[in-house]
DNA sequence: CTGAAAGCGCTAACAC
DNA sequence: GTGTTAGCGCTTTCAG
């Protein structure tokens, strides 16, 4: 089923046909009329890559994540997605589980499905990578700085004046030995955080020390047992975990070992809607994720269409603090949510 | 920057420079090696509209669901993504926001696009655009039953026994009057859970009244105003949340009127992480939406690859039950997710 | 307003 | 092992 069938079914030529799908206004009312109806019959979609073969544009853009289970990850591909509609385009996703060496790898199999333009979420591509792109001449935004982020498009999130804020409020609520839980597998964000950890304890005259800083499995079981450990170790009077999940690994702990958010407080990071549920309610950093994402959209939106490659966006969406009773707030004790 | 430049410059014909794409095991060594290194030398990427132009396979297939933000959807649509790239395939992801029209438009619209296949979760599709699908040639395969899946290729979960298994286990707790809590967005699913639930009502002669039965939001909010408006008015010993978001809510409404799941026992649906640190923990069923995703992947590849259109296959996995302590099992008491 | 014909970049018979 | 050539289905000059 294609173009000539329907050209010699309406009794017309190929190129009339092709005039009635892009510029109808220029075909005499009853010949479009006649076509449309054949296509109708004949049951006819013209071909997508016979199309794009001239115009070369795919009208697809990939949004590249390292987990797609991550819900701030999907949050932000929804912005996007709401975005490319708009722009009468499609999303492809997919997931690098966190290896350098997928991403590389599946970037460059997007690149060559000739995808409009590149959304890279918590991207962990090296330079030289992102030098092959760019000489691909495809538009890219990054979702979150990265090591090499400097000088390209960048939506992020401000991760250390956020910690600060976390701390200055755990150690305005008398919070004196604060340790960090951070996840493996998010080096640069952990780096971030910890700017902010380490900058807030300094300026509040809190110890510092290496022992309050652990690294464990980004999951429930992850929290659980470093906050055992620490409980064991240093008995810290409050914990700042990283992530929420961790979080609730966290609070998990406090619990099993008798003890309550009073001696031990918790804050997370992200704002997943189980933080309102978890008893005590958590007290976290909400991550602007789906503004992140719909800002992204826009600026490969415009460098898509208007090729505005000139100056490099900086974009920095704010995040905020939930203050919920995991960190022992009395005043939250009637909230709901 | 083609094929063409490539070729006269590594000085052969195109038809080399093709077959080193395609077929390398049968071209000459060094001249291989020579069209590899132009290729390098001019950073040529073959055009995929060109190629698939052709072979008329875009590698891509289509992934539409109702929520992209709903865990278990992308739980599936990661199985789906795994079974891909085994077949050197993306996906390109669409989210429908539970709107029918916004479905079909969005599928036509990738078949268009020239996706080899196309795997619907909780489709809302009706029949006549199910036709039109299949007139098209592209083979689909269904995750989740809907009212036109009869006879289609489709992989779904036993909600309704499921559910039976539920209430007779809260019948074996000894509670009598259960309501229950449905999200107003999912119809089918919602009459499978409700045939269960009355098999099971009548099977342990439990009194069945239309004001056990609720529609909400499927939200936090949702449930706990659902489960309020229930403790004023038939004041339930039991609540099977259709949902765990909505029975999280529930727990809270349950927790806030000062009553405890000794007096009011919930139990969800889905396998939410969160299930394993609300307080009490929330006994609920696990929809298998990985395995699910796998599976209709599966499918789907064999029916493009080999095409065998012939049989539809109807594949059940099983939900599983998981019991925690929201329906005031006593014996749970130590068990720590 | 309509049609003929020349590509878009690549693949795949078919010859050599 | 390699090259010639005829399309894949469409868009787009250029004539009429």
């Amino acid at each position: 089923m294609n173009i000539k069938e329907v050209a010699s079914k309406a009794g017309v030529s190929i190129t009339t046909v092709s005039r009635v799908l892009n510029t109808p206004e220029k075909v005499n009312n009853k010949t479009r009329e006649k076509v449309l109806s054949t296509m109708e019959e004949l049951n006819y979609t013209p071909n997508w890559f016979a199309r794009n073969l001239q115009t070369s544009r795919s009208n697809i853009i990939g949004v590249v994540m390292p987990d797609t289970l991550e819900i701030s990850n999907m949050e932000t591909a929804k912005g996007v997605e709401d975005i490319a509609h708009k722009h009468n385009s499609n999303i492809i996703l997919v997931n690098t589980a966190y290896d350098p060496q997928t991403e590389k790898t599946q970037v460059m199999s997007l690149i060559e499905r000739k995808i409009d333009g590149l959304i890279l979420i918590q991207s962990l591509l090296d330079s030289e990578d992102i030098k092959v792109i760019r000489s691909k001449g495809i538009p890219f935004v990054f979702v979150g700085k990265n090591d090499n982020s400097e000088g390209e498009n960048v939506v992020y999130t401000n991760y250390d004046e956020a910690v600060e804020e976390v701390i200055n409020y755990l150690a305005y609520m008398n919070r004196k030995k604060i340790a960090v839980i951070l996840p493996e597998n998010q080096e640069f964000i952990n780096r971030e955080k910890l700017k902010g950890y380490i900058k807030a304890m300094k300026n509040n005259s809190l110890d510092i020390n290496e022992s309050y800083i652990i690294k464990t499995e980004n999951s429930l079981e992850g929290g659980y047992v470093a906050t055992s450990r620490l409980l064991d170790d240093i008995k810290p009077d409050a914990i700042f975990a990283a992530t929420d999940t961790i979080a609730f690994g966290a609070i998990e702990s406090i619990k099993q070992n008798g003890l309550t958010v009073d001696d031990v407080g918790v804050v997370g990071f992200e704002g997943l809607e189980a933080g309102a549920v978890v008893e005590p309610k958590l007290t976290t950093v909400i991550k602007p994720s789906y503004r992140m994402g719909l800002t992204a959209g826009r600026v490969l939106f415009d460098m898509i269409e208007d090729e505005l490659c000139e100056d490099a966006n900086s974009i920095m969406l704010q995040a905020k603090m939930k203050i919920r009773k995991s960190c022992g707030n009395k005043e939250r004790i009637r909230e709901i949510w």
